[in-house]
DNA sequence: TTGTTTGTTCACAAAAAAAAGAACCAGCTT
DNA sequence: AAGCTGGTTCTTTTTTTTGTGAACAAACAA
């Protein structure tokens, strides 16, 4: 089913869908979308945002329009607006436009989904870069846990470099 | 300076230090505390546990016990109990005493601290799992995204795969 | 010009998370 | 037995986060 069809209506759904709007979704993807939404949420983001990452991930079309969360994820206009916001600074989605309308497609700028990994790997990085800091401020009181805390670093430095050639290596074995 | 020597005491600063107590935080080590508490805020945890384990790193005997942490952190109680208690069920810390005491000494299971890093890790697997329910529910309208979908995947696959021989590696290397 | 679509912004409300505080308790000391 | 020490538990308060709704606005359409 895609767009240019009208959706069946779902009596049960209280909602009113026109036929500009993606997809009905089934139990599945509700759920999906939900649990997408959690696992955002416990790493930090806003519920919202997490479950529009959802939407998109799960909708057939893979993409959606400011209207589409709205009905989809019944929520306001103006949460709508700051989620999408957000999303678009912190790179998660992007937009693009379709010839003679206004409205927004929203979609996971997956084309060069490495970076999605990066940003996660930077993570990583993030807390090395803050036991090196706990590193440089201890006092000599426990020369042990020091060093192991050195372990620590030294094995994410090793991760951090050696991330990048293996994305090398799968891309070679890809082609 | 160690437990055994008075702290010096801070005329700026309202809390009373006794003698059981840990040495006093300078400001660098207050606000990488804060930092590190930021940090871990961020990934999902609560505010007073990240700077627990900021306040763990830190200070130059890297343990504390429950009284230290009321203390330099100017926490309650009950926060603290519940805290630890948290940190202690997710094996972030753990607690040894000393002979004649029956306070708690609690300090980052770091010995291991390949632990601490799969478990970062394992976020990584997490997504990989929502990744797959996902590919299993879409359907076929976006066959480009899908396909990236399941790059993306097999790359996590392939990762997870790849890490724990980088462990291996980078200990071979060590010793 | 008036209305419609596609949003944004801001002040506020609701809900959830975090922390406080008081009461309690077990084990040891005096 | 009465008082500390080293916590725990429960209820309440405070703070923060998240979302709402009304008002506004730009761009286009009738």
């Amino acid at each position: 089913m895609n767009k240019q069809n009208l959706p069946t209506f779902d009596p049960l759904n209280p909602l009113i869908f026109t036929e500009r709007m993606a997809q009905i979704l089934n139990e599945k993807q509700k759920e999906l979308i939900e649990k997408i939404g959690v696992i955002h949420e416990q790493h930090g983001m806003q519920p919202l945002m997490g479950r529009i990452l959802g939407l998109i991930l799960v909708i057939e079309e893979a993409e959606v329009t400011f209207d589409d969360i709205v009905a989809h994820l019944n929520v306001s206009k103006s949460a709508v607006s700051y989620a999408l916001n957000f999303l678009q600074l912190q790179r998660f989605v992007i937009y693009r436009t379709k010839p003679g309308e206004r409205k927004r497609y929203f979609y996971l700028d997956i084309e060069d989904w490495d970076q999605i990994l990066k940003k996660e790997l930077c993570n990583v990085a993030d807390i090395n870069s803050f036991f090196k800091e706990v590193i440089e401020l201890r006092g000599n009181a426990k020369p042990e846990f020091n060093n192991k805390l050195k372990d620590l670093c030294e094995f994410l430095e090793y991760l951090k470099e050696e991330i990048p050639l293996m994305f090398e290596r799968f891309k070679k074995n890809k082609s």
